[in-house]
DNA sequence: AAAAACCTAACGGTTTTCAGGTATTTTATA
DNA sequence: TATAAAATACCTGAAAACCGTTAGGTTTTT
């Protein structure tokens, strides 16, 4: 390969970010160009940055990881764009492929995974671990791909659900926001009905594993 | 240093693992001599090895961070540990504290702190991140930690915990377990004393931050 | 400008959780 | 084997969550 592959990495944990960049020091055709704590960060930097592959976590706060990739696919259209994530969920797997990634791997994959889905993603191809793929192969997949409409939260309701997610109660969140009872209770319901679950362990899971609370 | 600190690394993902273990290779008076995707490995590969210092994650699957310090500063009292998690959360450090850990950082933390860590440890010597020591100065973390007591959860409570975090109701959980709604409510009720929390919403934080679901 | 989404609020009713007990059997362990 | 801990089960009443629906005003998008 005669040029380097421009990497960006977005990775709330300095640990893991300075891991990752240490253990693609050692490969010759790769050059990380610069690194983000979040999706935010990430933004600002890509008006100065113009990687070929950028890789995100998928679990961060503020901005996360699925937010950051429906951005970047809108106004970044040359970045492709590779998800990392801890656990294989495959309502986080659908909404990465909606929002137009292309590859997902997972944390416990080692580097040469790595390594294989910089360089097909960078050739414009797409590329999933094989955990992954069992995941979307999976005919479950395709109704929740199909039937799932893509969870936009209001930013009131990621309030309600932050909230929701500190064990207050409605009473305490509709002080907290000055807004009545019932208000609070149709944030709530509205937020169940999106997020597709009948109660609020539904909810605090969702909210930990979007990064919205934690 | 005329003798090179004995490393022993524990982690659920193979990234972060192979991400560190490069981090440290450039390190000359550091050497890694094994590593563990859990704490059960970890435990089994401890009859081999003698590590100097041992850097564990906190969540993980199967058996967590702080039930393997527990181990460890029992059985193999020569080891001395580093916590490594993503959150800073008092309740999670003062567990850790109390199972006698010897050092705890975040993953957003980055080389320089960890090989400080790494030194101070090594010495026998106590490391903390400045944010965990925030925590650990908060006058509310010297209450929590004299009257809450060690959590230590039945087999049958963590699978009403498991049940409880998949979304299910008493009912749902009773006819699962075949036993009865009553008692499963007394099993919730115990879990909400023994954990600390009002409602269900604490109990799924708690089974997500302990590593019990996910 | 129209349509859609959001925020607000309310009502009535149902279901579930939560908090406080008592009590028996089984299991682990000192 | 004593006894402590865990698991089982039942009860009552109150509190909170859950469900369906309506509806008006605001903001955003098309």
């Amino acid at each position: 390969m005669e040029k380097k592959i421009k990497l960006f990495i977005v990775d709330d944990h300095k640990m893991f970010l300075e891991g990752i960049q240490s253990i693609l020091n050692d490969v010759s055709y790769i050059e990380v160009i610069a690194t983000a704590k979040n999706g935010a960060d990430a933004l600002k930097l890509l008006n100065n940055f113009t990687p070929d592959v950028l890789i995100t976590d998928i679990n961060m706060p503020e901005l996360n990881g699925i937010e950051l990739i429906e951005i970047i696919k809108k106004q970044h259209s040359k970045t492709n764009v590779i998800a990392v994530s801890s656990h294989a969920e495959s309502e986080v797997i659908s909404e990465a492929i909606k929002a137009g990634v292309n590859g997902y791997i997972l944390k416990n994959t080692g580097k040469s995974e790595l390594l294989k889905a910089i360089k097909k993603v960078y050739e414009d191809e797409n590329y999933f671990t094989e955990e992954v793929k069992t995941i979307m192969n999976d005919s479950l997949f395709n109704l929740a791909k199909a039937e799932k409409q893509l969870v936009k939260l209001s930013s009131r309701e990621k309030e309600v659900l932050r909230l929701i997610s500190q064990e207050k109660n409605t009473q305490e969140i509709a002080d907290e926001l000055f807004i009545a009872f019932n208000t609070v209770e149709v944030h709530r319901k509205n937020l169940m009905r999106k997020i597709g679950t009948k109660n609020m362990v539904g909810l605090v899971k969702y909210a930990i594993q979007q990064g919205i609370i934690k």
